[in-house]
RNA sequence: CGCGGGGUGGAGCAGCCUGGUAGCUCGUCAGGCUCAUAACCUGAAGGUCGUAGGUUCAAAUCCUACCCCCGCAA
């Protein structure tokens, strides 16, 4: 089967990875490389990485509307593309440029989160579980119909990283179970109950911002979900001016009560926070120009006085 | 040359501007107090101050180059 593998993120690579092991992968696409890190480098998307390294040939066309990355795509004669992650809409004739299929992984249980962060919603929205949904595409954003889910529970710690990262292998498994299917023409079309649609949009680091207000649930739920990436934060005051804290892990403390924000210990055990009516104990924190550590040493360090109100910026 | 913070005993930091005995909070070890302790008291070990040069009587501190870590932005 001469299969094309067109994604850019991180999550896709062990997708990639069995594909290569199982069939025969005649082009990776990704997105161009684009300037990256501090000193604003080129660097190359994993996937591309990964194809390299394999001697996959690699196209990377800059707008994948554009009639002549079409006509590339169309010029490999694919029976299967396999999309994840990609990072751009594919025009239909890209769509229909499989032969036997053009399939998406993604990383929820459709139609529930559909869109660019579907990882960090799922946590943040205290799912049960989360999974991955190979589905036939359509032009639509992740509306294509279903041909296949597989779910996993969510940890009680969960975390946008290790939810990825689970994520990424079982989208492995998922196309390892749903190509035979497709190769028998005996792939399931159904379509998606669009009442259940729900979406979740691109991140920003707006969306790591605590709101101390919300119930120490919500915000322990933000923070896992934002870990590691954008990461959620609050600011902390200085004589300088208020400094970025990022705060990567945390517990509720339903038992404690103070004022939104208001640190009223901290200790050995970590920073105590007043959040909604009780409170939070973070645990995890990483300010802005230092290492990410635990709020023990961070506290030894850079006392923090009781009192002391958080997320004013 | 995208902007900025930082590399100081095992950990987290101060000291650097205004060169001249290595400091703080913890940890570790030993002893003491205690019914006991993660508490308290006493003492001890442990540092080429990122690397290489330079200035100086003298450099953690000033100058130059390089390496590494991190925040922003992408």
């Amino acid at each position: 089967m001469r299969i094309v593998f067109m994604g850019t993120g991180e999550i896709g690579v062990p997708a990639l990875r069995w594909l290569l092991g199982a069939g025969e992968v005649v082009a990776a696409v990704t997105q161009p490389d684009k300037p990256a890190g501090r000193k604003l480098e080129l660097r190359a998307s994993a996937i591309k990485q990964l194809a390299v390294a394999r001697g996959v040939p690699v196209l990377q066309p800059v707008k994948m509307r554009a009639p002549e990355a079409v006509a590339e795509i169309v010029a490999l004669r694919a029976d299967v593309i396999v999309v994840m992650a990609y990072g751009q809409m594919l025009p239909k004739a890209v769509l229909s440029a499989g032969r036997l299929a053009c399939l998406n992984l993604h990383a929820s249980l459709l139609p529930r989160w559909r869109g660019a962060a579907p990882i960090q919603a799922a946590i943040e929205a205290g799912d049960a579980a989360s999974g991955i949904t190979v589905m036939h595409m359509a032009e639509g954003l992740d509306t294509g119909n279903l041909l296949l889910l597989k779910a996993t529970p969510l940890a009680a710690d969960e975390t946008g990283g290790s939810l990825h990262d689970r994520l990424a292998e079982i989208a492995a498994v998922a196309l390892a179970e749903a190509l035979p299917l497709v190769a028998a023409g005996t792939a399931p079309r159904t379509p998606q109950d669009e009442a259940r649609a729900t979406y979740a949009a691109k991140l920003s680091r707006e969306n790591g911002r605590l709101d101390w207000r919300a119930t120490p649930a919500e915000i322990d739920r933000r923070i896992r979900a934002m870990n590691p990436w954008p990461a959620a934060h609050t600011f902390l005051p200085s004589p300088a001016g208020p400094r970025q804290l990022k705060v990567f892990a945390a517990s509720p403390q339903s038992d404690v009560t103070g004022s939104p924000g208001e640190v009223l210990r901290a200790d050995d055990a970590g920073l105590l926070v007043g959040a909604g009516r009780a409170a939070v104990l973070l645990r995890d924190v990483q300010l802005e120009g230092k290492r990410r550590m635990s709020a023990r040493d961070f506290l030894l360090g850079h006392p923090v006085a009781p009192g002391t109100l958080l997320g004013g910026r």
